[in-house]
DNA sequence: CCGTATCCCAATAGATACTG
DNA sequence: CAGTATCTATTGGGATACGG
């Protein structure tokens, strides 16, 4: 134990001072989850894929206000380069292409979940 | 029952439909989350001090690999402004300043949590 | 219907130098 | 020791037009 470094707060088990530093500790893998969701629009598409299932990108284009084009399709691609989502294309004419979660995308929702479960506890903290 | 949209796919109970859309849904409450603890040293601040507890801005200076004086001030500040974090001066000569986390800053620990768990099983996936 | 290519702007972050 | 002020570089997002 650093001698310099005496504190009385006793990190839990889980997250204790030597999992929480390092070029492969806490901090970089909690970082490499957050850049998968980062971006004006991909929390949006999540949830609109675990809401709604497999969707037409038509559909999503539809349904999430105020998006573009170019910003869907950026960030589609985006979020299955990261194994996140996967695109179907149906080949058929007119073109039909349909996304859905993968499992690591399903995997994401109890992050989001815990998310959403602290926006709502911080309002009744202070 | 939208009679465009019939999917087999069940929503949990907690994050619902109806409950991820709109301007308060799931989307906006894991957005504000987001904000907090995106910027490139929100993260190494906050473990370090939830490791660590109490803290003199010069260790953090320290302690964080790569941070300058000007980026640790800024993000102890905006951290400080969502109250995530309390600031402590103690009105000594030489200037002696202490960070902490506040219960807010430790009720956003499971979050952090859930997001490495998620790191940690999505190479375990695929 | 689905996707791509260009160009532009605003937000973020880093380097450096300075103050109480 | 702790914090501020400028200036500049990089990134992400958006408007628009075009192509398979």
């Amino acid at each position: 134990m650093d001698p310099a470094r005496t504190h009385k707060k006793v990190p839990v088990a889980e997250l204790n001072r030597s999992a929480c530093l390092g070029p492969d500790g806490a901090v970089a893998q909690v970082t490499r989850c957050l850049k998968m969701i980062s971006g004006r629009w991909k929390l949006p598409i999540l949830f609109r894929l675990y809401a709604d299932g497999m969707q037409r990108s038509s559909l999503l284009l539809r349904d999430i206000p105020d998006i573009s084009q170019k910003m869907l399709t950026q960030h589609l691609r985006e979020l299955e380069a990261d194994g996140l989502i996967r695109r179907t294309d149906f080949g058929e004419k007119p073109p039909r292409v349909e996304y859905r979660l993968t499992d690591r995308g399903e995997g994401l929702m109890p992050v989001l979940l815990s998310a959403r479960q602290f926006s709502e506890d911080y309002d009744q903290l202070a």
